[in-house]
DNA sequence: TCTGCGTGCGCG
DNA sequence: AAAGCGCGCACGCAGA
């Protein structure tokens, strides 16, 4: 048997084992089926179905616990705000727990073949069956679906789901318009704790099971199903499994919900805002852009030539082709893979020896024992002769083979080699990356300094600019279209509350095509389960398209609205100073920075003409952009409420503005003015990290938490070495002399938790405000998506952390339109200082036309 | 061949 | 002997 073999009869043990496990499971999930679990496989029974969902409703109306409960769903301020303005957002009057099993799990294609759902109070479940591929007896899937249609659509009748956004994008797959989707305990669970190292239904369950109360068996889905779609297997143990689910999913539900209120303001964070966000997200998701691949093409070609014009450029002052330059440059970069050959060649060489001096002696043994005939003697003959053809190479860097074949602009060691061993360009890295422990950069800011000296290396700035615009977006954009044309994206909320972007997996898109009916369903399903797991790239992030050159802009100008429609967009002015601004008002009582805001001052300008004691006027962007100035006072005074806000040290913001043209005494005054101008920053930063030592965790103005799980132990055993060593805070001046007190491995320890617990207290107070502001921009997605999706039928395609965007049917484009988004975007929410925003029309993305730029009665730009 | 990681760079 | 927050993706390399 060889180890291939016994590998392989072990892993047909296992799978043999995990076959007889998983008969065993599904046998006793049979056998203990509750009374109370109902499987509906004829159409006959669904008005019955559909009677206890009636039932159940009408019960909760005189329940305690659901009447408080839908208290919390409808005492929003963003509801009773959309009322202000006509828009209903009904009365919460229901709560029940769902869940689909479908065929697969591709958002945009894969359909669902049965639903389940748990009515609390009448403490019973139902499985819905109509897309099973076991042959078995079930609904027809119209009859099925349309028994909950009218139930699903209705706003009033909350819905709960585990991953909510997953299982509302199927249902719209299969036609149903879901309205009231509000409750997510998926989304409830990472409220109450962002740490959860898994946020899956069943591990929650099993991890909470006491405090939760929560009875029933521990199987997941794949100690059922394996990896198969729950399609290909018998109904009745699929109905049991889902039923479960979602007795679990109200068990964990139910637990929420009461933890959310008792625990400080997190009902705050999750009613307020995270209630409405499921169906929001979804259709963000859903709607996508169109992109127009003419002129993506067009882009394309045009780039490509610049491309190779860039790296002809580079080829020709260099001849980094040269068989001679990539020869050298492969002896350097792979010196020490070379030694290694040289090593193993050597071994070669001498083993090669060796074998011949056996064969030798073989052959004279034989010959003079006159044994030439045997075949030992002519084998030894035969081995001898392969081992004489072997050719091998002296063992030394000469005769190495090349590792590198040719010259790369992608590969950061070439251009290393090239920068700094080929053209001998003097190290600067450490005088420009922050990183002390680097050297040898090629990246883009430390080239730019070498441009100056060595003209010619200048087109290697356009050679990465292009790779990466035409690799990352323009060539990769055209093969990553979703089912309807559209290109989409997958969104997700990071730490701080913000969303991330990012593309995604999915189907091929002609794995389905056409009307889905009672007919063709089977079929459909038979297909789209067949065709396994989902494998082709589509999507993008939508948040890192280029904006700020030239070449960049011109790719955002390739996602334009559908025909007959324009983007209607705007962004929240500098929403993070005045949300800290709003904060030392409100809490710390400076009123100096609202007070600004408030009185329709640019902070920047005033602060930048105090900080760096000049002339106002001087300060204003267009004074630096008219060339009264050569320093860009406005943007250094910006950078250096971004860096206050972060935490950067004050070297590092001297550096830049040094770099910009200050001198480096007019910096340091400037930094150190900021605290005597603003006195209540510091103030309010420091109250940040003396809350996250009491509590190891952060929140936002909406009491949406972050955790800083190691915190407050590194923060304890940091305590107790500085202690031992004298010192008396971190912002001890002697603090690295006074250091060296400490043993060798102390001292280590020591600053690895300086590092660590300074990287919590920056991300803690910058959750305080960043997350501030998501929460601030949700808001106003969540009216946006009532008061203009849902109520004008205007599609929404984007949010960027701070800016959304809109496309508006061009005949509603009035003046009275233009008002309504900012008044979307300005007063949805309430500061102690005003909110402002820039809201634009756009013909195509990045085209950006002003309101007063806009003739609305001719519908176009006005001539210029 | 796949996966994880470091580096670098796109965005707010 | 530290000192800029939040992301995703392309690329090359190294190890499995």
């Amino acid at each position: 048997m060889t180890k291939a073999d016994v590998i392989a009869a072990g892993e047909r043990l296992t799978a043999e084992r995990k076959r007889a496990e998983r008969a065993e499971r599904i046998a006793e999930t049979l056998r203990t089926k509750p009374a109370n679990f109902h499987i509906v496989t004829d159409d006959a029974e669904l008005p019955a179905f559909v009677e206890r969902v009636r039932e159940e409703c009408r019960l909760q109306k005189d329940d305690v616990w659901f009447t408080r409960t839908f208290a919390l769903f409808n005492n929003t301020l963003i509801k009773r705000k959309l009322a202000e303005r006509g828009i209903t957002i009904p009365d919460a009057q229901s709560l029940t727990v769902w869940d689909t099993e479908t065929s697969g799990v591709d958002k945009m294609i894969d359909l669902t073949g049965g639903y389940s759902v748990w009515l609390p109070l009448l403490d019973e479940g139902y499985y819905v069956a109509y897309g099973h591929l076991t042959g078995e007896k079930q609904c027809t899937r119209s009859a099925a679906l349309g028994a909950i249609a009218k139930f699903m659509s209705l706003a009033s009748q909350i819905k709960s789901f585990h991953n909510a956004p997953f299982d509302l994008a199927m249902m719209l797959n299969d036609g149903l318009s879901p309205q009231g989707i509000r409750f997510d305990s998926l989304e409830g669970m990472r409220t109450l704790n962002d740490n959860e190292p898994t946020y899956g239904l069943k591990p929650l369950i099993t991890k909470y099971k006491t405090a939760i109360g929560a009875t029933g068996p521990d199987f997941t889905f794949e100690d059922l199903f394996a990896k198969e779609s729950p399609m290909l297997h018998p109904i009745e143990l699929v109905g049991i499994y889902a039923i479960w689910d979602v007795l679990k999913g109200w068990w964990l539900t139910k637990w929420e919900i009461d933890t959310l209120v008792a625990t400080d303001k997190l009902a705050t964070a999750y009613f307020e805002i995270a209630q409405y966000l499921t169906e929001v997200n979804v259709n963000i998701e859903r709607t996508g852009f169109v992109i127009d691949l003419d002129e993506l093409k067009a882009l394309g070609d045009e780039l490509r030539p610049k491309l190779e014009q860039a790296q002809a450029d580079v080829i020709a002052a260099y001849g980094v082709t040269d068989p001679e330059f990539i020869r050298k440059m492969d002896r350097t970069i792979n010196a020490a893979k070379i030694t290694e050959w040289c090593e193993k060649q050597a071994k070669r060489i001498a083993k090669n020896a060796e074998a011949r001096t056996k064969q030798r002696a073989s052959i004279t043994e034989c010959e003079a024992a006159g044994k030439t005939t045997l075949k030992k003697y002519t084998n030894a003959v035969a081995r001898l002769a392969e081992l004489e053809a072997e050719e091998l190479a002296p063992p030394d860097v000469e005769h190495a083979p090349l590792f590198i074949e040719s010259f790369s602009f992608t590969t950061d060691n070439h251009l290393r080699y090239l920068i700094y061993d080929h053209l001998g360009i003097t190290d600067r890295t450490k005088q420009i990356v922050k990183d002390k422990n680097k050297s040898r950069a090629v990246s883009k800011e430390v080239l730019e300094r070498y441009y100056e000296e060595e003209e010619a290396l200048a087109p290697l700035a356009n050679v990465s600019a292009y790779e990466k615009l035409l690799g990352t977006y323009i060539d990769k954009i055209p093969n990553a279209l979703d089912v309807d044309g559209r290109l989409h994206t997958q969104l997700d909320t990071v730490s701080t509350g913000r969303y991330s972007s990012k593309g995604y997996k999915g189907k091929p898109n002609d794995i389905r095509s056409g009307e889905v009916t009672d007919a063709n369903y089977l079929a459909t399903m038979r297909k789209l389960v067949d065709c396994g797991e989902k494998s082709v790239p589509k999507g993008t992030n939508l948040q890192n398209i280029p904006a700020r050159s030239k070449e960049g802009e011109r790719v955002r100008m390739t996602f334009v609205p559908p025909p007959g429609s324009v983007f209607l967009g705007s962004d929240l002015s500098s929403i993070e100073p005045r949300l800290q601004a709003h904060k030392m008002a409100t809490v710390f009582g400076d009123e100096i920075f609202a007070e600004m805001y408030r009185k329709g001052l640019d902070p920047y300008v005033e602060f930048a003409a105090t900080m760096f004691e000049v002339d106002r006027e001087l300060c204003f962007e267009k004074a630096y952009k008219a060339g009264l100035t050569s320093i860009p006072f406005r943007k250094l005074t910006k950078d250096m409420f971004l860096a206050k806000g972060y935490g950067q040290a004050q070297e590092q913001f001297v550096k830049t503005a040094v770099k910009r043209g200050v001198t480096e005494d007019q910096a340091k005054r400037a930094y150190a003015s900021f605290d005597e101008i603003l006195p209540g920053f510091t103030t309010m930063v420091n109250a940040s990290f003396a809350h996250l030592r009491e509590h190891g965790w952060t929140a936002t103005l909406w009491g949406q938490k972050r955790r800083f799980p190691e915190y407050r132990k590194n923060w304890r055993r940091l305590c107790e070495i500085m202690k031992r060593a004298g010192i008396r805070d971190k912002n001890d001046p002697d603090l690295s002399k006074k250091s060296y007190k400490l043993s060798p491995d102390l001292r280590t320890e020591f600053w690895q938790l300086i590092r660590l617990t300074g990287r919590d207290e920056r991300a803690a107070f910058n959750h305080e405000i960043q997350g501030s502001g998501a929460n601030v921009l949700k808001l106003c997605m969540i009216r946006s998506y009532y008061e203009l999706t849902l109520g004008r039928g205007w599609e929404f395609p984007l949010t960027l952390h701070d800016e959304q965007k809109h496309a508006v049917p061009i005949a509603e484009l009035t003046e009275e339109a233009v008002a309504l988004y900012t008044d979307i975007m300005t007063n949805t929410v309430t500061l102690a200082c005003p909110l402002e925003c820039d809201t634009v029309i756009e013909p195509k993305w990045m085209q950006e036309i002003r309101a007063a730029e806009w003739d609305f009665t001719n519908r176009r730009p006005k001539a210029a």
